[in-house]
DNA sequence: TTGCTTTGGGAAACCGCTTTCTTGTCGCTA
DNA sequence: TAGCGACAAGAAAGCGGTTTCCCAAAGCAA
């Protein structure tokens, strides 16, 4: 690519070398067997001439970019974030690449990008597509060889790498559960939100196998503003008889601690508060937050060795959901004496 | 790209409708001008047999891909997270897809990953290089077009964009210094960071404005952690007579605060506390965090503008460095009774 | 020595486009 | 009606590699 003044070509190297083109190019890719004289020529005149093979020129001929998109709704998101660096930096041991394309949360644009995304690519990555279903299910068929994160996808050929919401949810349920909770506060993310229902259906399954566990719904959303506007409803959910509170995420979570720090609740004397994601924050706020930690870099390293496997036509490793490790910290504690 | 079957090509649209492939470039082009009826032919070809052109082809004849990369030492800073969104969504605008290369803080790969990232593409940025100034010096004569980001670099015909560190710490000495402190304590980042250098020159020159001040370094990191392990020698400072705390960053400065919580010292009537960056969390601290804010988003948008022009080989816009805007929040506070 | 198989390496085709070059057709003027 | 210029569209030449195909030389057995 670019301007620089006609970079060498292989022509170049066989002419100043007295080789073929092909004998180049055997060199280049440790073909055959070459003469090591031949050899000895070749490298001497790919140094003298500073030459460094087109990979576009590389790619036609191959039909491979060695490189892999990642389609992700918010680059800003911290768990995407941790994603896209495992995986890059997984790929970059194999040789490959990572194309960034952020859909701006734009649901209409997904399957646009998407399929652009992959024309230039080997293969992609579908972070937390928002799309419906159906069009989920006819776009990875399209776009094959794809790894789909954080995103259910029953019945479907392709490999899902994501967090178990569902176990994630019932842990941290358990957890408040042991503590002596029974009435608890979800304060939930945006609605379009297929994790959001994956703690749902998590809050369900605890709900069946603990009857005596009460839930109540807020809704909320996904960001420190939200958790810290929630706070009305939470402390009605609280005088109402609601002991602990879920959050969405750490950042509702602290969101929400801030606003009730500001209106004298006491966290967790007078309400547990554990949030989901594990985020740096969470270990340093006052008090330390409560939280399910998730294997960022690790779903992002998961996430390139199904691609890989499935770019080179190896066997294709099934698909994965990492449970969420409780981080048990002191935000939530065994009920007390209510304010 | 990919191992679909045999995906069809300007030849078969060529064929099926009746046409040159010349032709069928033209109309996807828009070059020239073609029989109407050959425009129609052609495009309902392209229509029915589904053809899209290969990316591939076109950047071997064009030298061009429309991407360019970002080579960034650690993508897990939020400060780069957001820098590459803004870049990615206005180079996005333009047509150009962004690839991600993650150098994770290895100074000596930087240039071998630029290199080879920029025969990938037609431009690079990078995004703060840590490598000795002499070799960038090269290095950017080398990958031409690039814009540098966050790294002064002068006298160069390159593009800087970045955040003016200088000016920003001298705004917040200004800030304490309205409030009345004179002994300030600086706990410094880590000690190859180029923008902790800057900060330092900051420092340097608020001295120089304000002989009635004097400042402490205290050397740190940029991490929470590091922030909450330079409590001990901020509590030294303090008894020393320091009355307010400049942190390298947001993290720092949250991380401190959460230690001088749990050692019971009181923010801010017993110590001013300020950080930088205005990560979305210093709003929401307790108490929320004074700290200079540095538009992370608009810095990718102007990177990608002055990359733009330069692949364009338009009028290349001049270096800017953003001044950072004071959050006066809660940390800080006039100079009171001392505990 | 003859004849056959290896084997190393060059010529050329090809990957899928763009663009130049060339040809053929049409319309116009003399 | 012949002749010239415009112009639209096809043929073909790249872009920079890889790979097939083929030939010449070498190695070996008979």
């Amino acid at each position: 690519m670019g301007q620089r003044s006609r970079a060498t070509t292989i022509a170049d190297v066989a002419a100043h070398a007295g080789v073929s083109q092909a004998s180049v190019s055997r060199v280049l890719n440790g073909r055959a067997s070459v003469d090591p004289e031949i050899v000895q020529r070749v490298q001497a005149s790919i140094a003298e001439l500073g030459y460094r093979p087109s990979p576009t020129a590389r790619s036609l001929v191959n039909g491979r970019n060695n490189t892999v998109a990642m389609v992700v709704p918010d680059l800003e998101n911290p768990l995407f974030q941790g994603i896209l660096k495992g995986l890059s930096l997984a790929a970059a041991r194999d040789g490959y690449r990572v194309l960034v394309a952020d859909t701006a949360e734009n649901v209409d644009d997904e399957e646009a990008i998407a399929l652009e995304a992959r024309l230039r690519c080997d293969a992609l990555v579908l972070c937390a597509p928002r799309m419906p279903e159906a069009e989920l299910r006819a776009l990875v068929e399209a776009v094959a060889p794809v790894v789909v994160v954080n995103r259910l996808l029953p019945g479907v050929e392709v490999p899902v790498v994501g967090v178990d919401y569902v176990r994630g949810i019932r842990d941290l349920v358990d957890h408040l559960h042991a503590l002596g909770h029974r009435r608890i506060a979800y304060v939930g993310g945006p609605p379009t939100s297929a994790s959001n229902a994956e703690r749902r259906r998590g809050l369900a399954e605890a709900l069946t196998a603990r009857p005596d566990v009460r839930i109540d719904e807020l809704p909320a959303g996904s960001r420190l503003e939200d958790g810290y506007a929630a706070s009305g409803a939470v402390l009605d959910a609280h005088r109402d008889g609601c002991t602990a509170v879920i959050a969405f995420n750490d950042l509702v979570a602290l969101g929400l601690m801030t606003r009730l720090h500001e209106l004298g609740v006491e966290v967790p004397r007078d309400l547990s508060i554990a949030g989901f994601d594990d985020v740096p924050m969470a270990g340093f706020a006052t008090p330390s937050l409560t939280s399910m930690s998730v294997p960022r870099g690790e779903i992002g390293a998961q996430t390139w060795l199904r691609l890989h496997a499935l770019i080179e036509g190896g066997p294709v490793e099934h698909s994965v959901l990492h449970r969420p490790r409780l981080e048990a910290r002191d935000s939530t504690a065994a009920i007390g004496v209510r304010a």
